[in-house]
DNA sequence: ATCCAGTTTATAATTATTCTAAAGTGAAAA
DNA sequence: TTTTCACTTTAGAATAATTATAAACTGGAT
């Protein structure tokens, strides 16, 4: 993704692309694979890759605002920890609690046969499947 | 479950039965249902159940002792909710957060065709599935 | 060039959980 | 039944992750 897309992606979504949240974007972004992360792991990326320098808060501002604009979906597996994903389509994750590794599964790589429908008065928003790993 | 089988459940398990564990015990699984809670929820509970006062983290020792145990199951949804279960069988959930519920969901209410074979050298702990809900 | 709503920043506050060290207690053995 | 001691509980401190605050800054409209 190149830096003209970057602000465009920004300016569409009606995040202003300061200074640090394109920055960020680029650094999220400008790769071929998805990518997982948590806001501590891409704070101590960020101040090895660039010379500038974020605030922790402005880290969360921003995953969270591209996550609002549908930029990052956000994945939450045991242990506490929460992971965001440059991967927004509809897809399934793999989990190695030994490694805290996440791993993408395409959305067609899991098929689904049988669910219950919905508590009365409730819609399924969607579904998530968690494949846990061991040795 | 009788105040003896209680005794039984405890002690088989290796955990001393000491009057907390008995009676978190006693609270948690003399019911019918499954049971949802988070330790903040069931220090609420007990405090207004029962005379006896806990401390926070006897909670947190007990509920964790019950899961290293197999009587509890913990559950982890989006919103940095950490539940624990009383129904340790192998099923899956729905989740409806705007009210931050969890529901469960019979294993045979599930039905999965096709997952993906693990990464290499890994193997298939377990396969949960959330249903999220909106309304 | 000016202005201002939106943004960043450093720091404080909050929340959930774990740690610590002292006091208490089941239950095994004397 | 008493003694003993490893296991528990307890209150409070410590830690970790996240959010709130309020002052300074800035993109971009005018």
């Amino acid at each position: 993704m190149k830096k003209l897309d970057i602000l465009k992606k920004l300016r569409s979504s009606g995040l202003r692309p300061t200074k640090q949240r394109v920055e960020i974007a680029k650094f999220l972004f400008e790769r071929e694979k998805t990518f997982h992360f948590t806001v501590e792991s891409l704070d101590k990326l960020l101040s090895k890759k660039t010379t500038s320098k974020f605030a922790l808060a402005t880290i969360y501002n921003t995953v969270h605002a591209f996550k609002a604009a549908g930029h990052l979906s956000e994945v939450e597996v045991r242990g506490n920890k929460t992971y965001f994903d440059t991967n927004v389509s509809n897809h399934h994750h793999f989990y190695d609690s030994e490694t805290s590794e996440l791993i993408d599964i395409d959305a067609n790589e899991v098929v689904i046969q049988k669910i219950p429908k919905a508590p009365n008065g409730k819609k399924i928003k969607n579904v998530e499947v968690f494949i846990n790993l061991k040795n």
